[in-house]
RNA sequence: GGGUGCUUAGCUCAGCUGGUAGAGCGUCGCCCUUACAAGGCGAAGGUCGCAGGAUCGUAACCUGCAGCACCCACCA
């Protein structure tokens, strides 16, 4: 084996096996079903921090069930993802002078194939660099025909169960995207603002009403003027007319208890055609619905002449100047107000009157509320739940309608006369309906929202609607991994349609990871330079390199020089190459819950020297365990630390299942990280040492120590293999053997349960004891600043039997991992010679100072040691003559107490004693 | 306007059902000791945001406040 732990090579050689070993494919071996689905990401995007992160936590899960004998699965694929697909296109169109217009619906749809056949593999290779074990021979995409198929089925069956509806209402209109958005779409943003305050002439010329408004422009759509019924200051105004200025249109005052009279003016103009609320007031009111805006936002035929085809806010300008000089404005005040805008576009958007294609939720969410009431699926952390609810139990019905062209075409067709007929197909919708031939059909242009296919994907993706045996085994699926912000999007509503469809919750668990932040928990984005490629963390990438991708291709270039300059600072050389593993490590090791991650590099190279520690230990055991060890039938016997070391593991074991189970990645990998770099390679390697290099073993007992070696080392890869996938594989592939395991992969052996290695109390007990021995001795040492290679005598004040005979049987390994030279027995009453001093329960350690201590540093050492001896004393003390806490506290609690304070008493008299003597010798 | 999360060592974070405050990184000291200098050994460093309360006892439970972050929401 090498020196250095080297991944590149090593870790695109075992995925590539793996895979064309058919290995990620579930298989049955009579284990329990487990399955997850992937949330599936763009098809033409790339892996990032996000993904890379939950990912990992998906193949942890995966990997773990996997070995535990499930049958497991890990369904994999991509999305349509229509808007944001077809904006790349439509942007690379525009940069060859191109529009989709042009070009023509279909010809635009082959463009958007073709880039998704030229992208759409960026996504796969990086997971496969990653490690990731999903079964690429399940890999679908949303726009498969099969899976097309299911979204035409799912919208059929609604329309049949009068559960999906077309109608023309208002909707969040894009006038850029030119489409209509779901509510969940509109991004809500808070921006400085005006407030006009216009003046509206009654009709009578009795006067004139003060409305104010954020948006002069509609003005040029109002159809009337409401105030509070209970406002007595408009009150006898209600039922007359006002005269729209610009326009000339009569307009009534109407009331409403919508109207608060206590902001602005009490006085509000309606505008039942650009506005949601005016909306609802002028369907109660019976008012007419002017709409003034062409879908492109600019105003239309029904504004008088002079502002037809301006956009909307150029017409505000022309508005607002023209009632300025009519004298129809009061005033204008800032205005802090919510904004809405595209999620994709950042456009603002209009409330705009149009026809569409809407499910009607509420029949949908009962269920699904009830189902995470009850329990059968559980958010994880579970006060997401709550999110969950808000939400649900004010949901509004779905707009899912997209004026676009890239993705499922809805199954509706409409005649001359503009009737809809819903169907699987138009020779279904033909037959059912009796249209023949004759009758000219034409398919809705129209298009699904993106979410509505993915909402299907935990049942489509396994056939739906047949019945497949994938359905039967793997539905409901074990758990969803997932970020918060689209537990609206798509947790939701898979939850519905899984409901509905299959009779059943799409899966057991969700479990809401946070996000992955910046250095500084910055949101990581483009916009901002912040984004880090996971593959430049496990490959590395210079400073120019990354420099150039992340001010590349910017919607805002202007903003490269500030983040080139940031990245210079916050990577002066660079990314290092720091390997799959030690970044999956990492995000294990950061999936705490409930908090974003803020993504330190340093962390990552943490874990890279953990892999070298894991790697350099594997060596170790290959240079001490012989290939010919296992399978003899000669007799082995364990030493205490073979013991102690495989009763830790046990422990430890059963610590990585518990936080498994209860998706705690954090404690699996400290659980792990600390059993392998303190227990395994720091104590019980060395422990081995002086069993296997030294003389004093037996070689029964030698033999049992490279079997234990060998064994723990084995069973540790294969503990830490769902989280570092590839290192673990090649040390197993290398000294498995040496354990008498086989069998070609790790990745289906066994995983270690925790009740092969049940607990040894008596090793731990003797093992705990030589630590404390070996660590009072190095503490001396290294306060005393004595060379490493300096060995020194060490001294027992008089020890009992017992002491004596546990000092004989760890002799070997005190002298050796203290740096002892010989440990020797003070008998009582023998002249106690200047030393430094331990204390190690009843036991008293002496180094004596011959030349290699000083007696002022010594000095100096037992008063800081005493200090605190005598502070936790008194606290001891303080509390036990508590008279409350000794009567209310458990026996138990008090009885410690008590061993400690005698403990204590012990320690800060020997070091009282010990003092004495040494200021003794400096004063002498 | 509702709601959620966070506040613990210089930095990033653990701390499960209340019973002597932990880790990684960084810092300091001594070491290239034959698995590993991407390492070994040792050390320093914390009024657990603030204020009340319940308790024998709280970083942890309750209440209030402050700061930070985020989500939802139709006040023109």
């Amino acid at each position: 084996m090498q020196k250095v732990y080297a991944p590149p090579d090593i870790e695109r050689r075992i995925y590539a096996h793996w895979e064309s070993q058919g290995w990620f494919a579930p298989r049955h071996a009579g284990g329990a079903p487990y399955c997850i689905v992937i949330p599936p990401p763009n098809v033409t995007g790339t892996l990032h921090m996000g993904h890379a992160f939950q990912h990992t936590l998906m193949d942890v899960l995966t990997r773990y069930h996997r070995m535990r004998g499930e049958e497991t699965l890990w369904q994999p694929g991509t999305d349509h993802a229509g808007i944001a697909t077809q904006m790349v296109v439509e942007r690379q169109l525009e940069a060859e002078g191109a529009t989709r217009a042009r070009l023509g619906r279909e010809a635009f749809l082959a463009r958007v194939w073709q880039w998704k056949a030229h992208s759409g593999g960026t996504i796969s290779a990086q997971m496969r660099r990653l490690g990731f074990s999903v079964d690429w021979s399940r890999e679908r995409f949303t726009m498969d025909a099969d899976l097309s198929r299911a979204v035409i089925e799912v919208f059929v069956r609604l329309y049949d169960e009068n559960l999906i509806y077309r109608g023309k209402r208002l909707v969040n209109w894009d006038p850029v995207l030119l489409t209509a958005l779901s509510d969940l779409e509109v991004q809500a943003e808070e921006e400085d603002g005006q407030l006009w305050h216009l003046r509206y002439p009654l009709a009578d010329g009795s006067g004139h009403m003060v409305v104010a408004t954020t948006r002069p422009e509609t003005m040029l759509g109002d159809t009337a003027v409401a105030v509070n019924p209970e406002d007595t200051r408009y009150r006898h105004l209600v039922g007359k007319r006002l005269k729209l200025p610009l326009v000339g249109r009569l307009i009534p005052v109407i009331a409403d208890a919508y109207v608060d009279a206590t902001f602005g003016s009490g006085c509000v103009k309606i505008t039942p055609a650009h506005d949601f609320n005016d909306y609802e007031l002028g369907l109660r009111h019976n008012l007419p619905q002017i709409n003034i805006l062409t879908p492109a936002a600019a105003l239309n035929d029904n504004v008088p002449p002079r502002f037809r085809g301006l956009d909307r806010f150029v017409a505000r300008e022309r508005v607002v100047a023209e009632l300025q000089a009519a004298g129809l404005i009061e005033r204008i005040d800032k205005h802090r107000m919510v904004i809405p805008r595209g999620d994709r576009s950042g456009a603002i958007l209009e409330p705009y009157l149009t026809d569409q294609w809407y499910v009607r939720i509420a029949p949908l969410a009962a269920p699904a509320i009830g189902a995470v009431e009850s329990g059968r699926t559980q958010f994880v952390p579970e006060n997401w739940a709550r999110t969950y609810f808000e939400w649900m139990r004010n949901i509004k019905d779905w707009c899912v309608s997209r004026q676009l062209w890239w993705g499922h075409r809805i199954p509706a067709w409409y005649d001359a006369a503009g009737k809809s007929y819903v169907g699987r197909s138009e020779e279904e919708v033909r037959a059912k309906h009796g249209l023949d031939a004759t009758v000219a059909l034409r398919q809705d242009a129209d298009v699904l929202d993106t979410w509505f296919s993915s909402a299907l994907w935990p049942f489509s993706t396994m056939g739906w609607p047949e019945k497949t045996p994938e359905l039967a085994k793997f539905y409901p699926t074990s758990v969803l991994v997932t970020g918060f912000d689209i537990i609206f999007f798509w947790v939701a509503r898979m939850l519905m349609m899984g409901l509905k469809f299959m009779g059943d919750v799409p899966f057991r668990d969700v479990y809401i990871t946070g996000l992955v932040r910046d250095e500084h928990g910055e949101k990581m984005s483009k916009s901002k330079g912040n984004v880090i490629d996971p593959l430049d963390i496990v490959d590395g990438i210079d400073l120019e390199a990354l420099v150039a991708k992340r001010t590349r291709g910017l919607m805002q270039p202007q903003l490269a020089p500030a983040i080139e300059k940031a990245t210079r600072k916050t990577y002066p050389d660079g990314i290092a190459a720091h390997g799959t593993d030690a970044l999956r490590f990492t995000f294990a090791a950061l999936a705490s819950a409930n908090r974003d991650i803020r993504f330190d590099l340093q962390r990552v190279a943490g874990y890279r020297n953990f892999c070298n520690k894991l790697w350099n230990a594997a060596r170790f055991v290959t240079l001490m365990v012989p290939a010919e060890e296992h399978g003899g039938a000669a007799p082995a016997e364990l030493s205490m630390a073979d013991r102690w070391i495989r009763s830790r593991f046990g422990r430890r074991l059963a610590e990585v299942h518990i936080a498994l189970a209860g998706y705690r990645f954090d404690f699996a990998a400290a659980a792990l990280y600390e059993f392998t770099w303190d227990e395994f390679c720091s104590w019980y390697l060395e422990l081995t040492k002086p069993t296997l290099q030294s003389e004093g073993a037996s070689e029964a007992t030698r033999r049992g120590t490279r079997r234990t070696l060998a064994a723990m080392l084995e069973a540790l890869q294969r503990a830490l293999h769902p989280l570092m996938p590839f290192i673990t594989e090649e040390i197993w592939q290398k000294t498995a053997v040496l354990a008498g395991r086989g069998g070609a992969t790790i990745m289906l052996a066994p995983y270690p349960l925790a009740a092969d290695y049940p607990a040894d109390p008596e090793a731990e007990a003797e093992i705990a004891w030589l630590q404390g021995f070996i660590l009072a001795v190095r503490q001396i040492r290294g306060e005393m600043d004595i060379h490493p290679s300096k060995r020194v005598p060490v001294l027992v004040k008089e020890p009992s039997a017992d002491a004596q005979a546990r000092i004989e049987r760890q002799r070997t390994y005190l002298e050796r991992l203290a740096g002892i030279e010989n440990i020797a027995f003070l008998e009582r009453g023998a002249a106690v010679p200047q030393a430094a001093t331990a204390m190690l329960g009843e036991l008293t350690l002496l180094v004596p100072m011959a030349n290699l201590i000083d007696a002022a540093a010594e000095s100096e050492r037992l008063g800081k040691r005493l200090a605190k001896a005598r502070q936790e004393l008194d606290r001891t003390r303080a509390q036990l003559g508590n008279g409350n806490f000794v009567a209310n506290a458990p026996p138990a609690v008090v009885a410690t107490l008590r061993e400690r304070l005698v403990e204590l008493e012990r320690t800060a008299a020997g070091f009282e004693a010990q003092l004495t003597r040494v200021r003794a010798l400096q004063s002498a």
